[in-house]
Parts: structure tokens; C-alpha cells; sequence
RNA sequence: GGGCGGCUAGCUCAGUUGGUUAGAGCGCUACGUUCACACCGUAGAGGUCACAGGUUCGAAUCCUGUGCCGCCCA
């Protein structure tokens, strides 16, 4: 191993997450004594990341310091999207932390002072939730039986557990985080952040208290935000309640009528709604059909025209009752509730609809979401007859006490027994669950705080409109730009006890001086007054917020303090994630160098929960936005377009790849995957643990607990697996076969690696290419072309966030180029002592540098690659390395910087005719079937330019193509009868005497002289039409006028090989 | 209901400002284990660019509409 600094320096010792995974342990790092020569023929992904990791380790390569005095370096900084601590990472984190990693490397080795900050996320509810469900499974208890503090201790245990696994994984991955600073949003620095910025918030009024209609879940016991509910049809029924008029007048309805699928929440009824114009509402309904018919195919035609005629019967039967009680209502007539018998308004209201149901709607502002929109609107009381833990309260009377099913049958039961109930009909119901512990949601209203958008969003709003935040891809600005307009408050308060617990207090009859002594002096707390009015003695209720961990005070003139039990939501902290971890409310050197980062790399689905609110709290806390740039990457789906995830059984465990292909080829797979698209799919495949057969992953097995394979009929286990039997299987991984393109080309430049070595021995390697004159040969000048050309655009494709065309770039230049061409070449110069030694040495050269362009997409192999590299060629120096011996580890070596000169456009057309050339002979030998080991005789008729610059390759033609040449020039000719091709301008023949098989090459001539024809004429006809040549450009229909005589010639060509064929063919 | 994206070879995806005889990887077919690599090499087959209109000398590319799939917000 490479000592890269004194061991006293910096220990070598495992002090990150030793590996937890029992069930796959790495090898230990074998010694790497055998000679160069004697690599083994397959990368062994395995042992080379094990190695790495402690190479990278040892030396802290990953770690930044904050400048110092005089250090000019660029910055750049970035923090990772803190994955949650609910579970273990999955693909979407793979291609994440891929792409993140790739950029800091990259800069690490253009030399800018890069920091890439990593840690993990609390995730408030899903982690409560996780945690809660495992207490009830294994020990039958409720958070309640163990009450808060022993259930946050359990939590933190869980978090302990899976951070731990989930850095292991980042680090299994290769990514480059600074290991030394790992942070977590509950842990003290963060959560001193969080109190600060609250209470900087309270202080400016933009915190307020307020009631909103949240989703309980009652399970759980807590309000869960929209994005953690699912919808999902049940059976249920539509009730039809008779609600008796108070006091009808005589020609006035005596009662109304209304449907609800949840006939317990009348009991919080405040009032009946009708709508104050139903005549015009129908009007419109019937409008909007009529246009709707207008449009629609024929075949839907006889619904609408159903509808229409209901809407005319609604006219007649319904419509007077409507108009009389839209009357009654402005005139603030009552209805009696059944069962309670409680009067409520008769409310006009858009909300109810005189086109559906019996056109009246119950109002139960406290337990429906458009029930509370009227009940803001019409000022009407929102009575709350919910327990939090879903038994109805004392506002429910007679039914307090119960359950909300059981209260559903008895208020049924009873209404029924009353001469209330109408109707019931059996209906399908999209109903309101919970994500977390699938019941039912009910709608309740909460008093939560919740934060101003008003003030905050503008900077946020601007810094995207004036381009100082820039998103990419573009059109993602616009999600963000919506979102933020509507400057919607931000409801922060979550009724859990896993998180950041509001730091505000409460105390009632209070004066305000009373408050001022007991905090006298102290700059950390702030009070505002509830909102409740002062008594005589000027007494009143206060809020009071300090940043301190605990208020420090019991009582204020004996009246108790009392803290909010609840804590704040997840994105609170996360929203403060960019500066928190660098240390602010302090003003840390890591602050000064590291903030405002550099970009943001992450997915769609929280541009706004998260990029917004990170830019907001930025700009509020240190003036500053929190980054310049935000990248959003594409969602994985599986082959079906579902999303993956682990209760589908359709996900990809990134483990799984790493164990199977590497690190490298999940990186690589991942990057080729990062287009501008906005999803990609991922076929899944279970692999065969018994014969490594790949088995399609259907909608069908991806469920199963135990999987047989077709091939060797022999079973595996999945993830499903519950019963002894299945459990005692080998497991079958579940794995993407585009992956394999990655693994393959590791193990290209792995026996690529192994070739150039080879030849290596005893070569002394110095200055590469350090004269500028160095490149005598065609092949080297060409391939330093390419080396600068893709060098450029591998900058231009990191800087521009676009990573697939990156990697792809590298991987055809290396595969295509390097290998089958360069490598190829320089097997006969490697032989000829004349040539020899610069042939290595451009082998050299080449190597390095790819190896140094795809280090931030496969680390491990480039760095397993570097140390070989470093044992066999340690002199060797590269033109960017200023003189300097290269790195001990490729992580900090120099950035290639092939000088714009190397370009030449030439020389790569050159190559490219000779390329053309290899590749028409080897055609010809394909077609006509000729063994690879049969050397074939080639007459090559090419203008005197041509023929000059080929010349120099003569013999490079005929290594690569297997063949010898005849004449190469303007009198070349071939036998008659011979097999013929056309390659950039020349004509090839290759006499075959005896060998040829005339009936295939007529067959083949004809149809290519038949494809020809056709391409000739649409040419002509184009060419032929005066408005083309009018108005193209003229550069365009020259072009096209070349393209035609080239056609026409290799058609004359092509005719009279054809006829000579012809005359050849016996019989 | 509003917004965004996708539809190109059997599969997964590229395709810059319109100038194309539409590309790659995998898969498929044929041939091949000469000495870096069978996780390989050489060659080949395979496409009405979802559909319908329009703009243009010229459309996978620009415009309008339709269909299907997906996501986000109500």
C-alpha cells in the first residue's frame, strides 16, 4: 500500500460504521506483491473497493479544511439531501449520491477546495411511525404505555442503527463525503439552529397561531401531512337525512333533505347549505353539458343526453323546493338537528350543488375540508366533536364516548328509530387513508402554528426570476416559481414526539412587566400576547420563545409555563440543513468558506417541501442564498413506470449491484441513466443464486416469497419470504441488467490495463509527450486529438449537469477509440524496437488520462488501475502535472489539461479514412464468408491524396484487416469478378478467385444498387425543384449536389461490377 | 380541474440552433477462442420517429389538436 503521509499524521483506523452487513463481508485487501504482468483477467470489484476505501480513509482525501490566509482557491461545496433515517438507502439514493459525488470529485481534482457535507435526516413522522409499529408488533405496546421519553429513546436507538447502515452504504457506494463532519438535524448544532431561527421568526412576527383542518390519523394520533395520505375506494353507504325546518311557514318546506357518507359528524353540524341562486347554477350545469355533448364521440353522447334529462326532472321537482329554501335561508331560518335537536342555520352557499343529491349539504366546518371553507365563509361555529385518539367528545352528547364506527351505528340505528332516515344507498367511496398505519383519516380541527409566507417567499421568488438561482433542467422553475406565489402559510406543527419540540411556552394571567423581569437580560427569549384580551389588571395570556434548550423558568407570578408539546415539522430542519451544518448561528470559518454552497443536486418531489424552503430560510437567517445552482435528476421507475419501492417488491437494492457487478458499474449505470428526461425505467431481474440465470421481475412474481428458476428449477427466496422453508432458501438478489454495460466496461479498461502493463516492463517512462514534437506517428497525433477533443467534452458535460453524455462519452472514446483502434495499432509497433518505445509511452499517456476523466464515475477501478500504474511507471509525467510525480492516490491527482493545440482536424479525418478502410475490407470478408485466419489481397483505387495519406498505414491496414495490399492509387484495379466496396472515396476489390460466392455478391449488389437508385432519385426530385434551390441555403444545395454525384458514381460503379459478376456466374 | 413530462429498433435510451441515407447499449443472427479482454472480437438484420392537421424548399425536431402513460398541484 502507498503510504500517502506519516501514519502518525493521520491514524489508520476504522473509525467510520465498520461494516454492518454480517451477511456480506468484504475480503480482506489481499497483498499486491505479484508482478504487474500477472493482473488477473477479470477486475475483481471486490477486493480493489475494500482496498480503496482504506487508501481513501487513511489519508482523509475526502476532508476540507476551511481556507486558510493566502489560500486563493475556488470553492466548491455542496450538502447531501439528508437521507432519512427510516430505512436503508434504495436506488434514488444510489443515482443521487452517484451524481453528487461525481461533480465533488471532479472539482476535488481540478483543485478547487471542495467540502461535500453528509449526514442524515430525523424524518419525524416516518421514523416515529416505523418505530411505533415495531413496538406494537413485538411487545404489544402503545407509545402511550411507554410515554415520550422512553419512546424518543427508542427512536434514537433506531437512528443510531440506521445511520450507521445507511453511511456504510454511502460509503460502500465510493461517495467522497467529508466523513469528519457528519451531521444529523436532531443533533445539538442543528437543533440550536433550529431554536434560533424560530425564535428570529417569533421575534418578527412571522410566526402565528391559528386552527387548521389537518388529516388525523387517529391510529397514530397525530396530523400527517398531505403527502403521507393515499386514497383508496371502500364500500360504503350514502345516507339520506331528514333535518326538520323550524317553524315553516305555510307554502314553505317542512324539512330538508341531505346525503353524507359519514352520518356521525352531524353531530358537529353548524348549519345547512343551499345554494343562493340554484335556478342559475342549473342553467350552468346544463350549459357545460350541452357544450361537453357537443364535443363528444358519438358513443358518449347517449350518457350526456341522459344527464340532461335528470337535470330537466331536477327543474320540476327540485328546483321550486331550492329556490323557496335559498329564500329562507337569507332571511336566517333555522333547521332542528335530528337526535341533538339543535338548531343551525339555513346558510346560501355555492358549495351546494342543486344538481346533485337532493341539493342541499350538512356543514361540518371542524370535520370537512369544504365545510370549513363555508364555515370561514359564512362565520359559522366549528364545534369539534373528535378525541384525539378518534372517540367522539362531549360536544357528541349522548354518543360521547364512542368510537367513530361504533357512533356511526348508533346515530344510524337512532335515526332510523326517529323517522329520520330516508334512504340508504351502497356506494363506492374514495376514502382518506394514512400512509403510515393504513386507517382511516379523519379531518379535525387542530390549533397549530404556522409560519408567514408573505414577506419570506419574495426573496425566494426573485432569486429564481432574476437568474441568481438557476434550476436545471429549466422548466422545473416553474413548479417552484407557482408554489411559491401562492405564499401559502406553512403549517409547522406536527402533534409527534420525534423531533424538534416548538420552543414556545405558555402562561395565562400574566402581566407583561412580570414577564420582563423574569427574563431580564436575556436576549434568547420573546414573548407576544395569545390574542386573548387583558383583564382590568392588564393580566393576559402570553406566548413565550427562546432559543435556549429549556425556558429556564417555572412560573411566572405562580402562574405555570407551559411548553407546546408539540415539535415542529421535519422541513424545518431541513430547510435550515445548508447552514446548520456548517455551523451556523456561530459564524464559523466552515460558514465563511463553505456557504452559500455551489449547487443542489436532487429530485423533483421536493422542489418544494424542500429546495423552496431551503432558499427562504437561507436568505432569512444569513442573508445569503443557501446555493447557486440546483440540479434536479430523473425518478427511477421499474419496467411498468411504477416507482419502486419495498412494499411493491419492485425495488433495486444498490447493495445487490455493488455485491454482484461493483460500485463502478452501479456509478456507471446510474450516470448513463442521469438524462434530462424526467423518469427513467429499470427493467428488474431476480438473478438465479444456484445458475445466475436472469428471471424477468413481473407484476406476478415480484410478490412471491419463493421464486423457482426456469433454468435450473431450483428455488430462491425473495424479500417476501415468512415461512421456515422459504427462509432456509439462498436469496436471489434482484438486480437491472443496465447495469452490465458498466461491469462490462470495468473489466474493458481492466485487460486493457493488463496490456498496457505488459509492456511496460523495464520502460522508462519520464516526460510523456513533454516536447510537443513528440507525436510523429499518424495514430499518436490522432489519438491525442481525441484525448483533448473528449477532455473538453467531458468539462463541458460536468459543467453543464449533464452526466450521461459524459459518461458516454468516455465509455465510446475508451472502448471504440483507445481499444479497438489505438491498441489494436500499436500491437505491431510494440514489436518493432524502432517505434517501440513511443508507442508505450503514448499508451502511458492515454492510460493516465482516462483513467484520471472517468475517476469521478467509477473511483475504485481507476484507483485500483492509478496504484498499478504507480508501481510500474512511478517517473512517468504528465504534461498538467507541472513537473510533479503523480498522486499516491488518483483522488488528488491533477486534472488532465491537454493543451487546445493537441485538437486536429486533419489528422482525425485522416484516421477516419483509414478506419473506413479496415472496416470495408473486413466487410468484404464477412460477406463472402472468409475465415479471419485467410489472408485476403486488396487493390485499393483512391485519388492521389488519398492515396498519400494512407500510405503511412499500409501496414497498419493490413494487421488490422488481415490482409496485404496490392496498388493503392488512381490505377488500381481488381480482377474481373472481384468482390468490391466503397469506403471514403475508394474503391476496394479483392479478387477471391475461386473463394467467391458470385450468387451472394450479385444478390448483395443488387439490392444495395436498387437502395441507391431510390436514394438517386429522391435527390433528383429535390434538386429538381426550383423552390429548393431558390430558398435553401446555398451551402445546404451544394451539399446535396454532392451527395448525388457521389450517388451516381457508386452506382456506375456498382452496375458495371454487377455486370462483370454476371458474366462470371455459371449457367 | 390546472401545470409538467414522456411516446424514436424487441427492451432501455440518445438525437444541440429544422438540412439524416435517424444513432447507442442490451437483446437477436452469422462467423471467430491469434497472445489484453467470450464480462471479448468481426460483420449483419431490425425504425411510417404515437396519431391527425399546419408552417416550411425541407419536420423526429417548430405550431395546433387528439390518444395513451406518468408525475405535481388543487
Amino acid at each position: 500500500m502507498v503510504a500517502l503521509v506519516p501514519e502518525e499524521q493521520f491514524p489508520v483506523e476504522l473509525r467510520f460504521f465498520p461494516h454492518d452487513r454480517c451477511d456480506r463481508s468484504h475480503r480482506p485487501p489481499p497483498s499486491r506483491s505479484a508482478p504487474m504482468h500477472e493482473l488477473p483477467k477479470h477486475y475483481d470489484h471486490a477486493s480493489a473497493q475494500a482496498r480503496c476505501r482504506s487508501l481513501w480513509d487513511s489519508a482523509r482525501l475526502w476532508h476540507a479544511e476551511p481556507a486558510g490566509p493566502g489560500d486563493r482557491r475556488p470553492v466548491f461545496s455542496i450538502v447531501i439531501p439528508p437521507p432519512n433515517v427510516t430505512g436503508a438507502l434504495h436506488l434514488g439514493h444510489a443515482l443521487n449520491n452517484t451524481l453528487q459525488d461525481m461533480l465533488v470529485r471532479t472539482r476535488r481534482m481540478q483543485g478547487y477546495l471542495t467540502l461535500w457535507m453528509p449526514g442524515t435526516d430525523h424524518a419525524g413522522i416516518a421514523t416515529q411511525a416505523v418505530v411505533e409499529r415495531r413496538l406494537l408488533e413485538e411487545e404489544k405496546l402503545s407509545r402511550h404505555d411507554l410515554g415520550r421519553a422512553k419512546l424518543v429513546e427508542r427512536i434514537w436507538a433506531w437512528k443510531e442503527q440506521y445511520e450507521k447502515r445507511i453511511l456504510g452504504q454511502l460509503r460502500d457506494m465510493g461517495a467522497s463525503c467529508d466523513w469528519d463532519r457528519v451531521r444529523f438535524t436532531l443533533d445539538d448544532q442543528c437543533a440550536l439552529a433550529v431554536r434560533t431561527a424560530f425564535l428570529k421568526l417569533f421575534r418578527e412576527k412571522l410566526v402565528r397561531r391559528g386552527k387548521r383542518l389537518v388529516n388525523w390519523d387517529t391510529f397514530l394520533q397525530t396530523a400527517v401531512s398531505d403527502d403521507e395520505v393515499f386514497h383508496e375506494e371502500v364500500k360504503g353507504h350514502f345516507w339520506h337525512i331528514r333535518y326538520d325546518v323550524v317553524d315553516p311557514l305555510p307554502g314553505e318546506p317542512t324539512s330538508v333533505t341531505v346525503a353524507t357518507t359519514r352520518p356521525e359528524t352531524l353531530l358537529g353540524d353548524t348549519a345547512v347549505a343551499v345554494h343562493p341562486d340554484p335556478a342559475a347554477a342549473l342553467d350552468e350545469a346544463e350549459t357545460t353539458l350541452r357544450a361537453k355533448r357537443a364535443e363528444a364521440a358519438a358513443k358518449d353522447q347517449a350518457g350526456i343526453d341522459r344527464e340532461l334529462e335528470a337535470l330537466a326532472a331536477r327543474r320540476v321537482e327540485i328546483l321550486p323546493g331550492l329556490v323557496k329554501l335559498a329564500v329562507m335561508a337569507r332571511a336566517g331560518r333555522r333547521v332542528r338537528l335530528p337526535l341533538l335537536g339543535r338548531e343551525v342555520p339555513l346558510v346560501a352557499d355555492e358549495w351546494a350543488k342543486p344538481e346533485l343529491g337532493s341539493g342541499c349539504v350538512k356543514i361540518t366546518p371542524a370535520h370537512d375540508v369544504n365545510d370549513y371553507e363555508v364555515g370561514k365563509r359564512r362565520n359559522l361555529p366549528m364545534i369539534n366533536i373528535l378525541l384525539p385518539e378518534g372517540r367522539l367528545n362531549a360536544e357528541a352528547g349522548p354518543y360521547a364516548g364512542l368510537t367513530i364506527p361504533k357512533a356511526r351505528t348508533k346515530v344510524v340505528a337512532d335515526l332510523e328509530a326517529a323517522g329520520q332516515l330516508e334512504l340508504v344507498e351502497d356506494r363506492l367511496i374514495e376514502l382518506a387513508h394514512s400512509d403510515r398505519s393504513k386507517t382511516p383519516i379523519e379531518p379535525y380541527l387542530a390549533d397549530q402554528w404556522f409560519i408567514r409566507m408573505d414577506e419570506l417567499a419574495e426573496p425566494a421568488l426573485e432569486a429564481v426570476r432574476s437568474g441568481k438561482l438557476k434550476i436545471v433542467p429549466e422548466r422545473y422553475a416553474k413548479s417552484y416559481l407557482d408554489w411559491l406565489s401562492e405564499k401559502r402559510d406553512w403549517p409547522v406543527s406536527r402533534q409527534l414526539w420525534w423531533g424538534h419540540r416548538i420552543p414556545i411556552w405558555h402562561v395565562g394571567g400574566v402581566r407583561e412587566a412580570a414577564l420582563a423581569a423574569a427574563f431580564a437580560g436575556r436576549t434568547s427569549v420573546a414573548w407576544q400576547s395569545d390574542g386573548s384580551a387583558l383583564d382590568g389588571d392588564g393580566r393576559g395570556g402570553w406566548f413565550v420563545c427562546t432559543s435556549d434548550e429549556q425556558l429556564g423558568v417555572d412560573a411566572i407570578d405562580g402562574q405555570p409555563l407551559v411548553q407546546d408539546p408539540d415539535v415542529l415539522d421535519t422541513w424545518f430542519s431541513s430547510a435550515l440543513w445548508p447552514h446548520s451544518t456548517l455551523g451556523w448561528p456561530e459564524q464559523t470559518p466552515e460558514l465563511a468558506t463553505f456557504y452559500p454552497g455551489s449547487a443542489l443536486l436532487t429530485s423533483r418531489d421536493i422542489i418544494t417541501l424542500w429546495v423552496a424552503r431551503m432558499v427562504i430560510m437561507g436568505v432569512f437567517d444569513t442573508g445569503a442564498l443557501p446555493f447557486r445552482e440546483v440540479y434536479i435528476h430523473p425518478k427511477i421507475l421499474d419496467r411498468y413506470g411504477e416507482t419502486m419501492s419495498k412494499s411493491k417488491g419492485n425495488g433495486v437494492d444498490p447493495l445487490d449491484v455493488i455485491e454482484a457487478l461493483g460500485a463502478d458499474a452501479l456509478r456507471f449505470g446510474m450516470t448513463t441513466l442521469a438524462t434530462e428526461t424526467q423518469d427513467v425505467r429499470m427493467p428488474v431481474e431476480f438473478q438465479c443464486p444456484a445458475c445466475e440465470a436472469r428471471i424477468e421481475q413481473t407484476v406476478q412474481n415480484r410478490i412471491q416469497p419463493r421464486i423457482e428458476c426456469p433454468k435450473c428449477k431450483k428455488p430462491f427466496k425473495t424479500q417476501w419470504a415468512q415461512t421456515e422453508a422459504d427462509l432456509g432458501l439462498p436469496r436471489g438478489p434482484a438486480l437491472s441488467e443496465r447495469f452490465e454495460a458498466g461491469r462490462n466496461f470495468s473489466n474493458k479498461l481492466w485487460n486493457a490495463t493488463r496490456f498496457v502493463l505488459m509492456n511496460l516492463e523495464d520502460f522508462q517512462a519520464g516526460d510523456l509527450a513533454g516536447a510537443g514534437s513528440a507525436f510523429e506517428a499518424l495514430e499518436d497525433r490522432w489519438l491525442a486529438s481525441r484525448l483533448a477533443s473528449v477532455t473538453a467534452e467531458v468539462n463541458r458535460c460536468t459543467d453543464e449537469y449533464r452526466f450521461a453524455d459524459a459518461a458516454r462519452a468516455l465509455y465510446a472514446f475508451t472502448w471504440d477509440e483507445f481499444c479497438s483502434a489505438y491498441l489494436e495499432l500499436c500491437k505491431s509497433r510494440l514489436s518493432d524496437p524502432a517505434a517501440r518505445d513511443q508507442a508505450r509511452s503514448m499508451l502511458l499517456l492515454a492510460l493516465d488520462t482516462i483513467l484520471r476523466l472517468l475517476h469521478p464515475i467509477m473511483p475504485f477501478l481507476t484507483e485500483e488501475i492509478w496504484q498499478h500504474l504507480g508501481e510500474v511507471a512511478p517517473n512517468r509525467r504528465l504534461p498538467w502535472d507541472r513537473g510533479e510525480a503523480p498522486a499516491a492516490s488518483i483522488m488528488v491527482a491533477r486534472w488532465p489539461e491537454p493543451p487546445p493545440a493537441w485538437v486536429d482536424r486533419r489528422t482525425e479525418e485522416q484516421f477516419g479514412t483509414f478506419l473506413a478502410v479496415v472496416g470495408a475490407i473486413r466487410e468484404i470478408r464477412s460477406r463472402q464468408n472468409v475465415p479471419p485466419k485467410t489472408k485476403l489481397t486488396v487493390q485499393i483505387r483512391a485519388p492521389l491524396a488519398t492515396a498519400d495519406l494512407l500510405a503511412p498505414m499500409r501496414g497498419s491496414i493490413e494487421s488490422m484487416a488481415g490482409a496485404s495490399l496490392g496498388t493503392v492509387g488512381p490505377d488500381a484495379a481488381g480482377a474481373p469478378g472481384a468482390a468490391t466496396a466503397a469506403a471514403a472515396g475508394c474503391d476496394l476489390f479483392v479478387d477471391l478467385a475461386d473463394l467467391i460466392d458470385v450468387g451472394a455478391e450479385i444478390a448483395r449488389l443488387s439490392k444495395e444498387n436498387e437502395k441507391l437508385a431510390g436514394l438517386i432519385a429522391a435527390k433528383k426530385a429535390k434538386l429538381g425543384d426550383e423552390k429548393f434551390a431558390a430558398r435553401a441555403p446555398a451551402n445546404v444545395v451544394q451539399k446535396e449536389r454532392e451527395q448525388l454525384a457521389e450517388m451516381e458514381e457508386r452506382l456506375v460503379k456498382g452496375t458495371a461490377a454487377l455486370a462483370e459478376l454476371s458474366a462470371r456466374k455459371p449457367g
